[in-house]
RNA sequence: CGGGGUGUAGCGCAGACGGCUAGCGCGCCGCGUUUGGGACGCGGAGGUCGGCGGUUCAAGUCCGCCCACCCCGACCA
């Protein structure tokens, strides 16, 4: 490729818009452009970047048993129904009417589609295991889209789904894919760590995350610092520390005046924040019901609450499908008898209340908690002496410095972004379209279903985001779009053109496209959009380079120059894209 | 959806006290010089000042409504 022809060009300021790295490099090098937000254009370099990662994927699911088809991007609603997400998705799903006045869905994942296409296609155990995948186009119309390409509305995906006739073969499945997954983002270059995750509105049972561990991601995990423990905060579980083993105390009404936070009343009354109740409240929308449900969460004053613990919870006490949770009013508060600031499940009407408490409480005596009365207090709140919870589970939020739940060690907390997903998801689906297959038996079963997804544009930005420095990106060999910049400083006699043209000729029939610089701007403007655009090997073609016998190379990832005669360049260039690829092998023990 | 911010040429920005043909840098086009790390000279092109409405003799500038984008939060993969 000509980059006199190539459609796109360098910024040479930086865009107002992009505020990390990968967006403006991205930008400037003429990767991406936007066109609104959460939306993008993909320009010929950063195409051809994700047709490379795409072939990856092709061929490490197809090494595990693949096979690739499309499914479309637009659904009628009707499937969307059958499953429920209809109405248990909000606005994340863009919906519209086609002419005829039918409900139709802009596809954000394919798990319908897929059991659909199922129940069509698979009748007999004989025809599974199966494993199909796709590399299609979705949107989730996101509230809030941001850092360029790592959190968009609109995005490609490589999606793979596993059908199984039993839960071996599931796991099997799993397995593989867990496998494939970090072959796939390694060879692409890019470290991360699997850890375990929120189901979220996929349903299913076991799930991992796969994340690129760096400052600019939005999803807190936590890792033990000596066992191999990892998971999302949002279910990351810890070990809570022994509270003291006293003797429930009578209980005390103790005037607090104006101490309505839980740091206020431990320094009032002189005691550590673990030996008072915290209360906190939401207020629960149940799909097809008038009144919201009153969620009354109480946990230690020391921890904090997790939201999405919380609504496990709620979900697993199948008290109904909770379409939304929101913080609850102080009127909804109040009109159960509780007091905000001064709350605790103590004498609270229960009608419509469902009062959740943290797993510790059981064992953690004579907690000071809330007397429902604006500036008092109780002292020795005993949890089923002096009140009965709906339930109890696990709603504490891990912190970094938490301990391990598995051994000794401490929770370490550090930032990171969500390149690709594993769900199990079992019979969720199949169930509800009745998605079934006869067994040995003849009896009808539903087929056991997990689904796989990686995000490209989002793994590109974090290969971008692992790999730049001060000068630009700095592609590794396996996602760069183009291996060699070939750059041409014209001479006075024609000799570097001439010797440009032949190469580049002659690296197109090695089978080795480089972009080529035959444009006729200055040295140093050429230069800097080389760094910029980071392609692994520079090959300079220029009159200087010829007079010291050959042209110069130089990787993006060195600092060193060299020269290398005319004559040998394409076997010097093969050996250098080896060595790079050797390298890269190398560093994720591939 | 809440809070904050920004919309003026392709990009980055100035102009805001209402007042002449709306500017600057970079980029773009032409000619010449220059040619290994973002050249120089000369000459050009390019703007419904985000949109609609209002106030006024006069609106980029004042007022109202709306829209878009960015950041923080809520939310989310």
């Amino acid at each position: 490729m000509r980059l006199s022809q190539l459609f796109s060009t360098t910024l040479r300021q930086e865009p107002s818009e992009a505020e990390i790295s990968s967006h403006s490099l991205l930008l400037r090098a003429g990767f991406i452009r936007q066109l609104g937000a959460g939306i993008f254009s993909y320009l010929p370099l950063a195409r051809r970047g994700m047709n490379r990662i795409e072939n990856i994927m092709r061929e490490e699911i197809n090494a595990i048993g693949g096979q690739e088809l499309t499914m479309p991007v637009v659904h009628p609603a009707d499937i969307w129904q059958e499953t429920g997400r209809w109405s248990q998705i909000g606005d994340e799903m863009a919906r519209f009417q086609d002419r005829t006045g039918h409900q139709m869905v802009l596809a954000m994942t394919h798990e319908e589609v897929v059991t659909d296409l199922a129940r069509r296609e698979i009748h007999s155990y004989r025809q599974l295991p199966q494993l199909i995948y796709h590399i299609q186009t979705k949107f989730r119309d996101d509230p809030r889209p941001r850092a360029g390409l790592i959190r968009v509305r609109e995005f490609t995906m490589l999606d793979s789904y596993s059908l199984d006739r039993d839960w071996e073969g599931l796991d099997h499945q799993y397995q593989s894919h867990y496998d494939a997954y970090f072959r796939i983002f390694n060879r692409c270059g890019l470290p991360v760590r699997a850890v375990g995750s929120d189901t979220g509105m996929m349903g299913g049972k076991e799930a991992h995350e796969y994340m690129y561990l760096t400052p600019v991601g939005e999803d807190t995990l936590l890792f033990c610092d000596s066992c191999d423990y990892a998971a999302n905060r949002q279910v990351a579980a810890f070990g809570k520390l022994t509270p003291p083993d006293e003797k429930p105390a009578p209980l005390e009404k103790v005037a607090t005046p104006n101490v309505s936070t839980i740091a206020d009343l431990a320094d009032f009354l002189g005691i550590p924040a673990s030996r008072t109740a915290k209360a906190v409240f939401f207020a629960a929308e149940k799909s097809g019901q008038g009144k919201p449900l009153l969620i009354f969460a109480v946990l230690q004053g020391d921890m904090a609450l997790n939201e999405t613990k919380l609504v496990n919870a709620i979900g697993a006490s199948g008290s109904g499908s909770i379409t939304t949770l929101r913080p609850a009013l102080e009127d909804e508060i109040r009109a159960v008898g509780a007091s905000p600031g001064y709350a605790s499940p103590i004498g609270i009407q229960r009608d419509n209340v469902l009062v959740i408490v943290d797993d510790l409480l059981p064992h953690s005596p004579n907690l000071v908690a809330g007397a429902n009365q604006e500036g008092y207090h109780l002292r020795n709140t005993n949890l089923g002496r002096d009140y009965q919870p709906d339930m109890i589970a696990d709603i504490a939020l891990a912190e970094d410095g938490s301990p391990c739940p598995h051994c000794d060690g401490r929770l370490q907390a550090l930032r990171g972004v969500e390149v690709g997903n594993i769900f199990k998801l079992g019979t969720r689906y199949t169930s509800a379209l009745g998605a079934t297959f006869l067994d040995e038996d003849g009896e009808a079963q539903p087929i056991i279903m997990g689904s796989y997804g990686i995000g490209v544009g989002r793994l590109l930005a974090c290969v971008a985001e692992e790999y730049h420095d001060e000068h630009g990106l700095i592609w590794p060999i396996t996602v760069a779009p183009f291996p060699v910049h070939l750059m041409l400083l014209p001479s006075k006699d024609g000799s570097a053109e001439k010797a440009a043209e032949a190469l580049y000729t002659a690296l197109i029939e090695a089978g080795i496209e480089p972009l080529y610089d035959d444009r006729d701007e200055r040295a140093g403007v050429k230069f800097n959009d080389a760094d910029l655009i980071g392609l692994p090997l520079r090959v300079t073609v220029a009159a200087r380079s010829l007079e010291n016998g050959g042209f110069e190379f130089k990787r993006r990832d060195r600092d060193n120059r060299w020269i290398v005669p005319v004559e040998s360049a394409i076997e010097v260039i093969k050996t250098e894209l080896d060595q790079c690829h050797q390298e890269m092998l190398q560093r994720f023990n591939l």
